[in-house]
DNA sequence: CATGTATTGTCGTCTATCCGACAAACATAC
DNA sequence: GTATGTTTGTCGGATAGACGACAATACATG
């Protein structure tokens, strides 16, 4: 999933957007690390270079994951949110400072950010409207739609999804546990919505049935 | 509650800004009207001039509160959700072609937009973790507490809290049912924590007790 | 191959919250 | 005053989903 739908990294590469480049410089961090806590109050603006990277709330033991960042995606550091490396990343990172001097010196930036926040708040308005109206069956089920829509390789009539997600960390996505999210999911796979095919890739035969799941 | 911490109203009145006065034009409406819905695809750009607009999304019967917009507050029509006058209010409204337009020639008006736009993501986070993280009680006393620091007036060594608002109305902020946020606010009376003081009006005795119980 | 670790499936229990129903209280208009 | 609509309080039943526990896998690594 694009986080925010534009590819920052394609931007960049702009011949407008030279001295841009040159404000941001190179940050690595290894899987596991957590690279933006909610405490540290830098205000940093940065763009995934490589790797993959979660945005997650926390409080006390529990974890829900707002989004998960690929190459391209931009994001801020002080919208009181965790960052976490999901593998070996490596981030653009620059100061808000710089960020707003840009902003005023370059037009196609500064529609760029308003874009992007667009659409990080559009996503947000989407997950409160699953949290707020939905049970986490649909909840489920419309994740696995979209995700299928979005990179399910067409095989056999059907649709190959890999998920890249353990069950835990999908049930972070959705708001719920471990357990529950098991449980439905083998409740989908007995009615042959959708097919295991080893960690984390499912086959999804019918695309339309599960349409109709989530339209109901 | 000023729901994105900007007072755009006075931001207008700086003086770099009398062409940006002009793109605006003055809309009213009534009483319980809906201003904007989701499938309208318009995208504009409003600013509250007067009255009270509740912004909200909806599914099937059940709709979730986002935020309450008061003079001076500045939101988009195309986030996907439905604006509501609470009462009799009149609105500046442009569309986002001049926004942009804007955006280019004051960078003032950039700056704020951004900024608008980062506080109402912060609050929207903020939503998402209550409704992931917290139960009903700790959304309703979290949100009591808020109103009361941000509009209580002391009293009798008190807060006085007017919220202007009908239980059906507090419920639909909350993501719970009128039922249940009437007894749970009754248990709150109950045990002293708030007194009743007829139509929607509240007298917090202890500000104290309140925010123990909301940190706990 | 063996061993340790991470991931998954499943079951029973428990509780917060929803939902429908209805009456009481209150407000508003006639 | 009475009548009519709106807002509130409360109760009992139904249920989604959390939580803890444990076994069954699968996976990695020496």
């Amino acid at each position: 999933m694009k986080f925010s739908g534009i590819n920052l990294l394609d931007e960049l590469q702009k011949s407008e957007l030279t001295d841009l480049r040159d404000v941001f410089h190179s940050r690595s961090a290894k899987k596991g690390a957590i690279i933006f806590s909610p405490e540290q109050d830098e205000d940093l603006v940065f763009i995934i270079e490589s790797g993959k990277v979660r945005i997650y709330l926390g409080y006390e033991e529990k974890e829900f994951t707002l989004g998960i960042l690929e190459p391209g995606d931009l994001y801020s550091s002080h919208a009181g949110c965790f960052v976490q490396a999901l593998e070996d990343s490596s981030l653009l990172v620059t100061d808000v400072q710089s960020v707003k001097r840009c902003m005023a010196e370059v037009p196609l930036f500064n529609r760029t950010m308003v874009r992007v926040l667009g659409k990080i708040l559009q996503n947000a308005f989407s997950v409160i409207g699953g949290l707020a109206f939905k049970d986490i069956y649909a909840r489920l089920t419309a994740y696995l739609l979209k995700e299928a829509q979005e990179s399910g390789v067409p095989f056999d009539g059907g649709l190959e999804l890999e998920l890249d997600l353990t069950i835990e960390q999908l049930s972070q996505i959705l708001g719920a546990t471990r357990q529950t999210v098991s449980t439905l999911l083998n409740n989908m796979v007995r009615e042959g919505l959708v097919v295991k095919r080893g960690r984390s890739k499912w086959f999804i035969p019918d695309l339309k049935a599960l349409e109709d799941v989530v339209n109901t």
